[in-house]
DNA sequence: ATACGCCCCTGGTGGC
DNA sequence: TGCCACCAGGGGCGTA
């Protein structure tokens, strides 16, 4: 579900409620998420002293005082939920993981589809945790260039859609972001990825960082079960441009008979959204 | 090495 | 109303 933009703000909400705060209670409600949660995770938060935060393509890093990390993926259902203090609300259902601060803030991971995990590492070396180390640049990061992606891209018999969700070449993007990026970038989502042309791959990045930055901006997209921490609804969802919306009349052409809108079909058993007149 | 299908799991939706 | 098929933002694994 969430990607990087979801990722970035469930990251933020975190850490506006937990970043420099002690954990003065955690509790497992049930640990059979994508990989068990280490019998150690609840004590080691216990008391724990939390001095940062970062992300890590869909990745959130929670960094204790001490030398631990904490990892968490959301998955595709996982969210996280924000109870502000005196609020005797029980925990929701699929609520894997219950953590409380010492001025009495809840903070809920809840996962229903359970494709989420958790999981902890020494804050030395944490980028070299498995799931981690693998992972290409990040887009919005600095080391995010054309001459790197067409690097990546380079070769490769794979369409570029398929390619783009593989988190090795660009870490973070999901199929929401790809679809929109792809739009942007006019380049149709199956050609295939080594043989897309220089300027298209400096359109690609460019179009990339600006889907990216502008969904997280806007706080997200929200659909079905993704909120953000506070319960506040990210809204870039109306900005879409094709995900979504097969058979709406394209935004930036002209209508029949010139595009009959935007198409769907089905890459990698994953939907594609684009304009068949605009994207090539 | 690369690529594809399948699997993991639950819930919402739309059609009949 | 009820049931069912299908779809969904994730990734990993086994097989060709």
């Amino acid at each position: 579900m969430p990607e990087l933009p979801e990722v970035e703000t469930v990251m933020r909400g975190l850490a506006r409620r937990l970043l420099g705060r002690v954990i003065t209670r955690a509790a497992l409600h049930r640990g059979d998420l994508r990989r068990p949660v280490p019998g150690r995770l609840v004590p080691t938060l216990t008391g724990g002293d939390v001095v940062g935060f970062r992300r890590r393509g869909k990745y959130i890093l929670m960094r204790l005082r001490g030398g631990e990390t904490m990892l968490w993926h959301l998955g595709m259902s996982g969210r996280v939920l924000l109870t502000a203090p005196g609020a005797n609300a029980p925990p929701p259902a699929h609520c894997h993981l219950e953590l409380e601060t010492a001025e009495g803030w809840r903070v809920g991971f809840i996962d229903p589809r359970r494709f989420g995990l958790v999981d902890l590492v020494p804050t030395e070396g944490e980028e070299a945790h498995p799931l981690l180390a693998g992972l290409g640049p990040e887009p919005l990061g600095d080391e995010f260039t054309a001459p790197v992606l067409a690097a990546s891209l380079a070769g490769r018999r794979s369409p570029i859609k398929v390619v783009l969700l593989d988190q090795r070449v660009v870490a973070g993007l999901g199929n929401i972001y790809v679809s929109e990026a792809l739009f942007r970038a006019r380049l149709h989502p199956a050609r295939l990825a080594g043989e897309i042309p220089r300027a298209g791959t400096t359109r690609l990045v460019t179009a990339i960082r600006e889907t990216l930055a502008e969904a997280i901006a806007a706080g997200g997209s929200s659909l079905r079960d993704y909120v953000q921490p506070d319960g506040e609804l990210g809204y870039f969802q109306h900005a879409w441009r094709v995900y979504g919306r097969a058979g709406a009349p394209c935004p930036d052409c002209p209508g029949p008979p010139r595009c009959a809108g935007v198409a769907r079909f089905v890459q990698a058993g994953r939907s594609s959204f684009y304009c068949p007149r605009r994207q090539r």
